[in-house]
DNA sequence: AGTGTCCTACGAAGAGTTTCGTTGACATCT
DNA sequence: AGATGTCAACGAAACTCTTCGTAGGACACT
């Protein structure tokens, strides 16, 4: 089976997730350095939460160096496609409509969105039922 | 100050406010017996969360009644987005398009949605600087 | 060898979340 | 009156999340 199923990560976490699928694979210091001035991580915290994340088979580790290299194992469109599906149920009741609704009146999107956003419903009308 | 800023809820006050905007204001009670098949959540677990809510300011209590009466404090709607809005910080960089796209693609939506979605989009487009 | 630096590992503290058992108040039924 | 039932209140327990102090290994430089 080649999808176990991830947890779904925790706000720390997707912290770091969002450095790793910045950077590319990085080390506990790289990270560290990325969020020091956006959150204060301190060393020893984000390596005790990288350390966890492997446990949960969020990231990987190579640790054939001195300096373990960590990779995100789930890429960032899958994840937020989780994170998506997870608020859409929790809050919104399965309600797409509501939740892009939301998402516009959150953002004020500029014109230049709005209109990717009607290319991509373009996209999705071709493949709907 | 007419808006002192609620904290976003958890996962179970969430599925309690759920309750609140379906059913109207309610007791203990009823929320309890609508949660039960869904989350299988006991009547003190319930009134506890229920409590907590009451003190961070997500609902209100009107205790005039024996069994006191429990409200939503912001609508389903101002939630919503505020949820939506955290999302977006945390996990999308602030790219409402891209959440969009997710969103889409997590629910395979319909051509009724594609279509009151477009509508919608419409409307914003009007708005748009 | 001694010192300093960088790294991993471990453990524990503190906060927040979720659950539930127990208690006491109050009402209703017999 | 006594038994039963419903309810709010409280506290404790289990769990997760986040943070950090401390220890120990490896390496380089003096």
């Amino acid at each position: 089976m080649p999808k176990p199923e991830l947890p779904r990560p925790t706000e720390a976490e997707l912290a770091i997730l969002r450095v790793l699928w910045d950077r590319g694979p990085s080390t506990v210091r790289d990270v560290t350095d990325a969020l020091q001035e956006a959150r204060g991580t301190g060393y020893t915290t984000a390596l005790k939460l990288m350390q966890i994340m492997t446990d949960k088979g969020l990231v990987q580790r190579d640790d054939s160096s001195k300096s373990h290299v960590y990779e995100a194992v789930a890429s960032a469109e899958t994840t937020q496609r989780q994170l998506v599906s997870d608020l859409l149920d929790r809050a919104f009741g399965g309600s797409a409509r509501q939740l892009v609704l939301q998402a516009l009146s959150a953002k004020r999107a500029s014109r230049e969105e709005l209109a990717e956003i009607r290319t991509m419903l373009d996209e999705c009308e071709k493949n709907a039922k």
